[in-house]
RNA sequence: UGGUCUAUGGUGUAACUGGCAACACGUCUGGUUUUGGUCCAGAAGAGUCUAGGUUCGAGCCCUAGUAGACCAACCA
């Protein structure tokens, strides 16, 4: 067994130290506790790979645990989903629990902290309650009711479970401090009135506790040692530990609540409110449309559960903000799907393509790899015929020598077959190209020892033949939104940046070993990427998801698509240069969200009307290291060319300068286009470089 | 204008009680290849937000800044 060596994250250094500190490994347990609100979404893979991970770690055990305390938003319906989530992700649970199993000892425990003069019943509306609370910059004040008789609460109390009461009359808070600096320790409440039923409860209670007094309790409770939750629970826990505080036994364990950073991935939104917006309004078909983030559209589009447990341990776990590129995700599909994923043939966009001397009627069945990750993967026969269909993009009239592909004159291997020579295109009338005729060498087939070495024959190509084909619906999805951060910005919402072709639907031609492809089944449709099939479909119509493309050094040098274009179009004279659409050019940072863009102008602007270069670098501080050097120019000209009357002096000149080093000639011809109409700018900065 | 947390290549995470800043993704070369995939070999890219301090020595400790995030739901 080879113990391999690595780091630990903090939340290890955590649990080593108390190891360390006498706790034993039996006493480890932990929990994770979603509200069955909502689908489960990556954001929460994170969360659950860190819990249940260190369960494996450490052998401990996890348990699953529905925090139920809102009937008004939860249902029995998210609970099996949430269930089939974490399951198909491959955890086991230890229990399956449920907050609302704890009703009554948390109600038994209020009355203790009445009793105890710790708890009080408030009879305030919302709104007063909330105006007392303050601000986090000016303390709160005292509720009216704060110095009730505990007679008086205790009897208000149980009134209020026994139901006499109606929704908002009364509420019961924890009696702590309301100066305290966090506003969560003013005075937080521990139960409403709240006259609904419980998925799980029925109409057994008509109080239901807040999620601040039932959370540590039920962790208490389970006896889970180490509680992790998101960041944005760091202001809960003084209120978890006073709450644990006051019913702790000091024979149990006291558990710990820790906290880390969630997942944020870009290109992405993670709130559950907003992918319900975009069911509700039909952007996706459903939770599980396969461009959703949530795991049941992962699923469907094709992530096996190997891929998004290596994602999130790839990702790790610390306390920064983060933004995960999208890119990673893929590159952990397509690992795991090159080992799995069966090859096969389909063309997507076809084009006929025959072979003249080819005898006609012919079928011949050729041997075709399985996979060549995996020699178990065992081979196949494929149906090969005088007609074929071959993907529209692999051929051109000519080209230049780095196309590989079909041309007129060249040979290529037809994969698993033979090598063939473009001889003739026809036309229709408007000049676009209907068939290509081809020859083929009779002694090049596949095996016979004809490698590309020995012919030259660079390119290798999918195809189909056209009499064997089956038609397939073929689901090509593109991100959902066309913004980095569609959540990130000011006066826009994530709606305005929704991408109107994230799916394409094609009809594309598969080989004929697909009849019986099962849903789910995922495939390499060679040269061109992952595909599954989709749970629509039928043996009649197969439907088939793209689940992410292969790694592709090609397209992306020779043949710019709008997001990787050169940037540096001419200008027309009175036309004011749009930076956002430079800046959208630019690889890095191409949108960056408004109000960051905002506050960095704003701040080139301070900074231009001040001499000091310092100065320019403090009022940067960190943002200019983070947006990178070639936006903060961008951004820079941007603020003088809308703004003629600024002088120019040193600092703002240095600022230009600053990125442009001897290799990059483009940027400094775009930088002399974008300032040219600031002459005396435009002097200096020739002068400078 | 209060409190809390955070700051390391383009991105994400490491660096055990201070000791040559490492790994993965991405990018770029080259090789292999009947997938412009995989695989293999290699390269570029940060000197750790800033300024002070402690120390023989600081990414780690201290002080002060700066920047970002979170906190005022009868949500979780």
């Amino acid at each position: 067994m080879t113990e391999e060596k690595k780091s630990l994250n903090f939340i290890e250094h955590i649990i080593e130290d108390d190891l360390k500190d006498g706790m034993s490994n039996d006493a480890l347990r932990f929990r994770f506790p979603p509200e069955p609100n909502g689908y489960l979404h990556i954001g929460h893979t994170k969360a659950i790979g860190i819990s249940f991970g260190l369960g494996l770690k450490y052998d401990a055990p996890v348990n699953l645990r529905f925090d139920d305390t809102n009937p008004a938003k939860e249902e029995q319906e998210y609970v099996d989903a949430i269930k089939q989530d974490i399951s198909w992700l491959g955890y086991q649970w230890d229990k399956e629990c449920y907050s609302s199993d704890y009703f009554q000892q948390l109600y038994d425990w209020t009355e203790i902290l009445i009793k105890n003069n710790k708890a009080y019943v408030d009879s305030q509306s919302a709104e007063a309650i909330a105006e007392q609370k303050g601000t986090p910059t000016e303390v709160g004040t005292n509720s009216p009711y704060r110095d009730r008789s505990v007679e008086e609460n205790l009897d208000l109390f149980r009134r209020m479970k026994a139901g006499e009461f109606d929704e908002g009359a009364h509420v019961v808070r924890a009696k702590i401090d309301m100066s305290s600096p966090n506003m969560l320790m003013r005075d937080p409440l521990m139960y409403r009135i709240l006259k609904k039923d419980h998925h799980r409860t029925g109409s057994d209670w008509c109080i239901y506790p807040m999620y601040d007094w039932t959370h540590g309790e039920s962790d208490y409770i389970e006896q889970i040692s180490h509680s992790l939750c998101s960041l944005e629970f760091k202001p809960h826990r003084e209120l978890y530990e006073w709450f644990l505080e006051q019913v702790y036994d000091s024979t149990k364990l006291k558990p710990k609540q820790r906290e880390f950073a969630r997942l944020n991935l870009s290109y992405t939104i993670m709130s559950k409110r907003k992918l319900l917006q975009l069911v509700n309004e039909g952007i996706v078909t459903g939770w599980d449309d396969p461009r959703m983030p949530t795991i049941s559209g992962l699923r469907r589009r094709g992530y096996t559960p190997n891929s998004i447990r290596k994602f999130v341990e790839t990702v790790g776990v610390a306390k920064r903000e983060n933004v995960i590129d999208v890119s990673l995700l893929e590159f952990c599909v397509r690992e795991d799907l090159n080992k799995i994923a069966t090859r096969v043939m389909g063309v997507l966009d076809p084009v006929k393509l025959v072979i003249t001397n080819y005898p006609e009627g012919e079928t011949e069945y050729l041997i075709a790899e399985n996979n060549p990750e995996d020699p178990n993967a065992g081979t196949r026969e494929v149906p090969f015929s005088r007609e074929l269909y071959i993907e529209r993009e692999d051929f051109k009239e000519e080209a230049n020598r780095k196309y590989f592909r079909l041309t007129l004159g060249k040979e290529v291997r037809l994969k698993n077959a033979y090598i063939i020579k473009g001889e003739s295109v026809v036309k229709d009338d408007q000049g676009n190209i209907i068939e290509i005729h081809c020859t083929y060498d009779a002694d090049s087939k596949s095996g016979s020892g004809t490698e590309a070495s020995k012919r030259n024959v660079k390119g290798t190509l999918h195809w189909v033949s056209i009499a064997h084909a089956i038609p397939a619906e073929i689901r090509v999805y593109d991100r959902l939104f066309i913004d980095e951060a569609p959540d990130g910005h000011k006066d826009k919402t994530f709606m305005d940046f929704v991408n109107p072709e994230s799916l394409k639907t094609i009809t594309g031609y598969v080989e004929p070993s697909l009849k019986e492809a099962k849903t789910y089944e995922q495939f390499q449709f060679q040269r061109l990427g992952y595909f599954n099939v989709d749970i629509d479909s039928t043996v009649d119509k197969l439907v088939f998801n793209k689940t992410v493309g292969l790694k592709d050094g090609w397209t992306k040098k020779s043949k710019p698509t709008a997001e990787n274009k050169p940037v540096n179009k001419p200008k027309t004279q009175n036309e004011a240069p749009k930076i956002n659409e430079i800046l959208k050019s630019g690889k890095k940072y191409t949108n960056l969200p408004d109000a960051k863009r905002e506050a960095l102008k704003s701040k080139i602007l301070i900074a231009a009307e001040d001499v000091s270069y310092e100065d320019v670098e403090k009022h940067f501080g960190t943002a200019i290291k983070k947006v990178g050097t070639r936006i903060a120019i961008m951004l820079a000209l941007d603020v003088l060319i809308n703004k003629n009357n600024i002088e120019v002096n040193n600092a703002i000149l240095d600022y230009i300068t600053l990125g442009l080093d001897d290799k990059n000639e483009l940027l400094k011809n775009e930088t002399i286009n974008l300032i040219s109409k600031n002459k005396s700018l435009q002097e200096k900065f020739k002068e400078k470089i």
